[in-house]
DNA sequence: CAAATAAATGTACGCGCGTTCATTATCTCA
DNA sequence: TGAGATAATGAACGCGCGTACATTTATTTG
């Protein structure tokens, strides 16, 4: 192993206290030239470098951004397109502000997850990707607020909390991909739901069902799944798989099916793939939209018309807003100055929709 | 902020030394069991949590595994399947062995880059990804060797070195594709190259090569990319732009061409779209294989005919690998120890290829 | 039962750095 | 030129923990 190079070395060759050497490494306080340059040459002639660990602990903070995941299995399941996006995202964010990026895996069993994280003050502030609202990750996500830490959902949101939420305005871009659909002239479009724990599920079925009941297609008052036909109504979990399933249960019911608005690109591609088994072809038998634009989207057959989602720009703004946080606390006021961002979508329109009639 | 609980208010509820305190938490000595438990309930009480930076400083060990990512500008790296996959697999190991896993961007321009993570101490060891092989490159690897740091090359090698490398045996798997369309019949086969500067591109040419030497169609001395007929070698880089691109070039050779094989499923998918707008179809009017067996193979019309890489297991692996070294030290024999693994590749059929003729 | 041994716990130090406070060198202006 | 202001530097401490070593207590042995 290379021997460690501290500053006590460096002071000594240039002469000088520790205390400038610091100083020349943190540039505070007014210097001679002529000792911050001697000091320079000393640690590049002895090849030193500051300890990160040491610095952190001195400072009492980790210059660590973390960023929470949900457990690696699940990982496989979700649009591996949503986490690469916001990972890229967050990387680049991270990077302009002189930070490190430590992932975190949750563990589906582990209690007290989110706050150990914290605890173990290895990292600063921290993003949370894949959040779901169940109560105990409420109470946990409430433990970390009470206890100050900075910290951001991502695509998640959490009525009736103040917490920091980067989202997308799933429920507009969902009322504009079925208000597309309906301009086409489709009347019977069936919604493909995702998991129904993730708060942008219910903001899918929300624009769905505001766009149907604008064009009279649903009673007024229509609110939840149960309030329309069956037929129109399908769950999966984000997962193709999950959307070849969907097209079993929405085979027997395809005379009364125009048009399918799925959740995700995933679930569209697969529901696309099963009804194909059944000879139903996309584009000519039916209209689909998708939900993402992910890569995939572009190279199915016919190439999926889908939303876009800012993807990208949801993780660097997250991490640019949480890390601003950090060291600020939450003294005079707690969450009262918490951010909610909503980012805008866009349909982009392929051609799994136009079909001759 | 919640006030920071220490060892030192814990030991005094407990009654004890912080000694004591440590080695409850850490686990060492002999102690009694009565004693431990005392110490563990006055940590409940005060909800201590050892201060992980604290340790990382005291034992001189960060605890961090550091994961380097190439930095590609306005490329979204974390988009292809290959990064995912390899990343999900080193956390998956990293969480098994207690670690943490710290992301690194590169920096195109930084010289040191390499040398710099480490003498900052916050990363104990480090896999790297999407390393090239180029002078300046290696010149920074060797600087790590010979600063004993441990490190490990996922899908690249560089000969002549005796850097820690996890691969797979892409000239075994470019083999085997090529075999199985020659064993289809085809003859005219055309290979279509990544970018030069990773090893893994020149291991696909060279099992082209070979197969295509085996059944005749190449002289027996025939070994670079020049030794073969201009139009059955394409050269792109990974992109499914220039996959694209690569159909330009290839189209006024089709009717001289049976096959593809291509280095990537990406540049495959790219090709066929570009190959379908001059009106080739794939799966009919020529067969075509590509490679990694994305998600996106599975989705394509035809589906894809692509080669498995074992990506998941290939991260898990280097990472537990990588991790046995740490402390270990290279005192007595430096590299001689160092590991080099090549996993398997497999040939996934799907409907690419089957061309009635 | 005393001596030898092992178990259990305490004392004390240093890891490398940031930073406060004290001290010394340098400058400003009358 | 000398007093006061300011710039520049040094001395010293503590961050929270692991651990080597010293010390005390319990257990075994002859």
């Amino acid at each position: 192993m290379a021997e460690i190079v501290t500053r006590k070395e460096v002071a000594e060759l240039a002469g000088v206290s520790e205390a400038t050497v610091s100083r020349v490494f943190n540039d505070v306080g007014p210097m001679k030239e002529q000792t911050r340059l001697r000091v320079l040459q000393a640690a590049k002639t002895l090849n030193y470098h500051p300890n990160a660990i040491a610095q952190s602990f001195a400072r009492r903070r980790s210059g660590n951004l973390g960023v929470v995941l949900p457990y690696v299995p699940k990982v496989h399941i979700f649009s591996t397109y949503y986490f690469s996006e916001v990972l890229s995202g967050i990387g680049e964010q991270v990077k302009a502000s002189g930070y490190d990026m430590l992932l975190k895996f949750r563990v589906p069993g582990e209690e007290s997850d989110y706050s150990s994280i914290f605890r173990s003050q290895k990292v600063d502030a921290c993003v949370i990707l894949g959040a779901t609202d169940t109560p105990s990750e409420r109470a946990e996500l409430k433990k970390l607020e009470d206890g100050g830490f900075p910290f951001c959902l991502i695509n998640q949101h959490m009525s009736g909390e103040r917490f920091n939420e980067v989202d997308a305005d799933h429920e507009e871009g969902s009322y504009r991909a079925v208000r597309y659909l309906l301009d086409l002239g489709y009347r019977d479009i069936a919604f493909l739901s995702g998991s129904p724990e993730f708060s942008n599920s219910g903001d899918r079925l929300r624009g769905y069902m505001q766009a149907m009941r604008e064009a009279g297609l649903l009673p007024a008052d229509a609110k939840a799944p149960g309030d329309l036909p069956a037929h129109l109504y399908y769950e999966g979990n984000y997962s193709r798989t999950s959307g070849m399933k969907a097209a079993s249960a929405m085979h027997p019911h395809l005379s009364r099916i125009e048009a399918v608005f799925a959740s995700n690109d995933r679930m569209a591609i697969g529901l696309m793939q099963g009804l194909r088994e059944y000879g139903h072809v996309p584009g000519r038998d039916y209209a689909i939209v998708g939900y993402d634009d992910s890569e995939a989207a572009r190279v199915t057959d016919p190439p999926l018309t889908s939303v876009a989602v800012p993807f990208y720009e949801m993780g660097r703004l997250a991490a640019e807003r949480v890390l601003r946080r950090i060291g600020v606390g939450n003294d005079g006021g707690g969450a009262s100055d918490s951010f909610r961002l909503k980012l805008e979508t866009k349909l982009v329109v392929r051609q799994s929709c136009r079909i001759l009639r």
